[in-house]
DNA sequence: GATATTCTGTTGCGGATGCAACAAAAACTA
DNA sequence: TAGTTTTTGTTGCATCCGCAACAGAATATC
């Protein structure tokens, strides 16, 4: 658990002694999630902040219509609900469920934001490596408004998909979601999801087996 | 300027002697900028974190179909950029014009997170207005994803009319975009986007004249 | 105030996509 | 393994919306 914790960007910098110092004053709860179970849901009330330690939830909103949005997917050792919290919002908008069989830890907001007499000297790397989770969010959502913008499925797809193979430098992508969760993802209907991908493989851009695609338009130029 | 300051998130709580000191330990820069000017634009080297002192300044991106995405509206006292600059971000994603004529404070961030001799004082509570104002560049954002991810460009319009109305709770409502800004805003073509107004307003959902709507369904229920 | 420019609404057209229904494939369960 | 459930792909239909073109209104420029 600490070789995760100190690989996600809130305890940067921090050697695992340092961690579990910080943990013992920060008393978090940790908490463990089957596969599709609820972390939190729409207007609870959310006062820590989600580090995820084992496993992978998602962040997402269903609106009236019962239509889903994936917000976003949070992995190993990444924190969410922090901009809620941080902001001061009681009732999230939104809600968590777990991917898969899960582990999450939650920790009081408050202790990281203001000193505690032991934890002391971690104080202000810890303020300093929560804005850098911040901007890294903001920065997230930021791409995100850029691929909901784009008009056609097509171009949503590509989106995302050049985005996985910019992080990875592989053609080969292998995407964390199913038919029905990509198109939550994209804010499209699935069915007509499934269409424009197999109108893409025909016309030769890729090639794809459920949740594996091969980028071949990246040949090209 | 310094009352503009002082309402600001990243100066709350800090009086105009105090915000004073700072400036003169920040040396910031100030430029002017006239309508539709350029204030950065997309691939610029960024470092300094902008604070909007008179004036309106837009956040967009154009992509390369020549489509152009509004990604926020920054008013006076609110600041931009912060969350490239806090990132470490060098080459900036968007770009930035000065909706009217406009004057923009530029701050170096390094000087806002890193102590310095004389500000050291107000240094922890100025970090701590910075996590505030991450954190609801974070929430904007979020609401921002919700509704791009509506299907419909009536639904869409729906969700920004009615995120104004709870923000004013008035039935008036004075949006601060052309046609075209707001065709932008909401990611859909502008003529469709006046279509489906005068449908909205045929079916006796609206009133609108130009830039004002007033919202007739609020009524109903 | 005259002219030029920009903004807005309107409309026809065609294509993209949401939706529903269904069948095949895959994954899960007992 | 057999049966059940979930996931995925396919297709017809209807409609929404992007696009282009145009005209009138509003705004800017000189």
């Amino acid at each position: 658990m600490y070789e995760t914790l100190k690989k996600s960007i809130l305890f940067k910098n921090f050697e695992i002694e340092d961690i579990k110092s910080i943990l013992k004053c920060m008393q978090p709860r940790i908490e463990k999630f089957e596969k599709n179970e609820i972390v939190f849901i729409e207007d609870d009330f959310v006062s820590e902040i989600g580090i995820v330690i084992s496993g992978r939830v998602c962040i997402q909103k269903t609106d009236k219509d019962g239509n889903n949005v994936i917000i976003s997917e949070i992995n190993c050792a990444e924190i969410f609900a922090e901009a809620f919290v941080c902001a001061g919002v009681k009732k999230i908008p939104v809600s968590c469920f777990a991917q898969e069989k899960s582990a999450v830890m939650f920790l009081d907001y408050k202790k990281i934001l203001y000193r505690c007499s032991s934890a002391c000297s971690f104080h202000t790397a810890l303020i300093a490596n929560m804005l850098e989770c911040l901007s890294k969010k903001v920065l997230l959502l930021n791409s995100r408004v850029n691929l909901l913008s784009k008009l056609s499925i097509r171009e949503k797809l590509l989106e995302y998909l050049n985005s996985i193979y910019i992080e990875t430098n592989s053609y080969y992508i292998n995407i964390p979601y199913t038919r029905q969760q990509l198109a939550d993802f994209l804010a499209v209907n699935r069915s007509a999801l499934s269409r424009e991908i197999s109108k893409m493989a025909d016309e030769g851009l890729i090639e794809y087996n459920g949740s594996e695609f091969k980028l071949l338009y990246k040949n090209l130029n």
